[in-house]
DNA sequence: CACTAACCGGACCACGGGGTCAACTTGGTA
DNA sequence: TACCAAGTTGACCCCGTGGTCCGGTTAGTG
């Protein structure tokens, strides 16, 4: 992302601004909200958007990436905490939480394919993969799920929050909740099919 | 929807061609199939589409309440069972496999406020309130859940499956049974939040 | 300050979408 | 069988979309 030369000073200004009014106007319209309406927002001429990405997908990975990353981060911090279930704990919070501000689960299908968006997804499951391991291996869940299902799981909460109109801003924690009670290994039911496999 | 007059019989043919083939559509691309495909797939002219539907939101305001009425009518017969609590595990099964076969959640959110479809909705709203309140009073389920839970939570095991590609076909029944396991009374961490109300 | 490469803006284009309509076909009835 | 309302059709319209392009503007360097 970053290129070779540095930005010019109002090119890094704008870049930044146009990350944010697409995350917006994509959390409120959907993926369907135009280039035009984003461009507006950001207070920017159209063509500006297409001199820093080149194509809509492009800005949809973009936004995709960033958020990745930063969730990759926050967890590899977590992977030194010394309770390994509240640090998993904490993860699927933030993720949730993430989401929450903006849901913009609709925009991972979208450009899937992209390669960087790829690397980044894959770097996360890995941190998730890790994460889940450390908090198996302390009996702080149940031992017959993978890094795969928790990080497909992260994304439920909100999900299943964003369905309500008006809803109470925190409610995902309710729907964190029942899963982290799910996720629990005392009397947990053995799990029907294999668990999948991403990437 | 019946219509005063009884269709003619190409009509009703045409009609239950158009149902299916639109069905199909969006299962494969999203609210973004287009009108034309829909007709091409059924083997019809674009103009019968919209001497069926007046419009593309109606079309799927159709589809959404067809599925509804029938998963309303499984939850009623679940009503006699015997074992409330296996009757609310077979009821969102059914629901998680229908949504399985032909993934539409995204539907739900276009035309939420048809009146058709509200109706619908408020009535299965009704029957998985009852089936939970009967799981609940037999100690099937923790007691701090309502119906609105459950008829959420109903849409997340397919969503979360639906994330992974060349999914075994099964898939969502991993997650269906981990979020059974957190509906369960025994040991649950209290609920954050308060239950969404709906409707 | 002057100069230039980087940057910006918005008119412009081609395309595909939903929706309309008037000419044509067909199912059902007397 | 003859008739007509109900049903069908696809060319057509209009609009909003993603993406292009070039004349004008500006940041930064010497």
């Amino acid at each position: 992302m970053p290129p070779n030369r540095p930005l010019r000073a109002d090119a890094a200004r704008n870049q930044r601004l146009l990350l944010t009014a697409a995350a917006d106007e994509f959390a409120e319209h959907g993926l369907g909200a135009s280039v035009a309406d984003i461009a507006r927002r950001a207070g920017v001429g159209k063509g500006t958007v297409f001199r820093h990405f080149a194509t809509k997908d492009e800005l949809i990975a973009a936004i995709l990436i960033d958020r990745g990353e930063r969730l990759s981060t926050l967890g590899e911090r977590l992977l030194d905490a010394e309770d390994a279930g509240e640090a998993l704990r904490e993860f699927l919070t933030a993720a949730a939480r993430q989401r929450q501000e903006r849901d913009l689960s609709f925009l991972a299908a979208a450009s899937q394919s992209m390669e960087d968006v790829a690397k980044v997804r894959a770097h996360m499951l890995d941190v998730v993969d890790r994460l889940v391991e450390r908090a198996r291996s302390r009996g702080a869940v149940r031992t017959d799920i993978t890094g795969a299902d928790v990080f497909l799981l992260m994304c439920a909460p909100n999900y299943v929050a964003a369905n309500v109109p008006d809803a109470s801003p925190d409610l995902w924690r309710r729907y964190l909740s029942i899963i982290l009670d799910g996720l629990r290994p005392e009397g947990a039911s053995p799990l029907p099919d294999q668990p999948p496999h991403l990437g």
